[in-house]
DNA sequence: GATGAAACAGCCGAGCT
DNA sequence: AGCTCGGCTGTTTCATC
């Protein structure tokens, strides 16, 4: 993982369906030597896929919200399962706090949703539930080879 | 918005660098039908970007967390260009509840989201920090227009 | 939306540093 | 070992129907 290949990936989260001719122009190393590269990095498990991002608005997606979910730890081995197959539930963690799963869902409606999330209840337990209002910063995927050149991150200062 | 549409997005969800051809062949239309229809889904804004997505771990970054930030109303003209280039926060969000912002964070290790939290604290008020364990779903960018397909989501039980 | 031709990009092997 | 260069192959783009 050298300078380059830290640049490659910049390149390829701004743009994923950029050329290796114009990777190869970047960073001024000839095209084969960006595919070797890149091969590697896929090898490697570095990069682990290209995705196209939607405007989910658009697509009469309006509704985005967290939803937590207070799990018994056994009921684990039935609620992944569930939620994976789920196109609606974008994002899935296991968290710290009162709340053993936040999940990141993206509905057409606040009554699709409602009805989401009595599902939920029904089959898992208690529920927390937060609507988006609006996104500020969607940076998934993006810039975070940024944050690794920028010497170590976390305390810059505006 | 057709059927052919909503199978680009997903095949482009999935591998956002496959080539004109192979779409063509998914699709069963020729190649400049299918670079037509993505330079339409484009310049309408459904289609957003490419991005490449990599696994945090192998460039260590190790902590994945959500900040939830209580906010004064007059301190998000503050907030919101300072947090837009932290390159640490991959995701911001305002919501309903307590906590008007919910931010999705990723960190080389716990004191440096230990400094990220400190600054926020100091700068904007009361937080609180779910550390991630594991991530069980993420389908950002990918699996929507699937959503879409299978008629009008929310109910589907397993 | 399809077809065919021209331009372009990607791929593979040879030789270089 | 990794890079560049050249020629070949496959892909994208454009004009036409």
């Amino acid at each position: 993982m050298d300078k380059i290949d830290r640049k490659i990936i910049n390149l390829l989260q701004k743009n994923a369906r950029a050329s290796l001719k114009e990777l190869s122009k970047e960073c001024f190393i000839s095209s084969p030597a960006i595919a070797a590269r890149i091969n590697k990095l896929e090898r490697s498990g570095i990069i682990t896929g290209y995705h196209t991002s939607v405007n989910m608005e658009k697509i009469d997606f309006h509704v985005k919200a967290f939803i937590q979910v207070q799990l018994e730890p056994r009921q684990k081995q039935e609620f992944y399962p569930y939620i994976q197959q789920i196109p609606n539930v974008i994002e899935c963690n296991c968290v710290t706090g009162d709340y053993s799963e936040i999940m990141e869902v993206v509905f057409p409606s606040t009554t699709d949703l409602d009805d989401f999330i009595n599902i939920i209840q029904q089959r898992f337990g208690k529920t927390s539930t937060q609507i988006v209002f609006s996104t500020s910063v969607d940076h998934r995927g993006v810039k975070l080879a940024a944050a690794q050149e920028i010497s170590k991150p976390s305390k810059q200062n505006n």
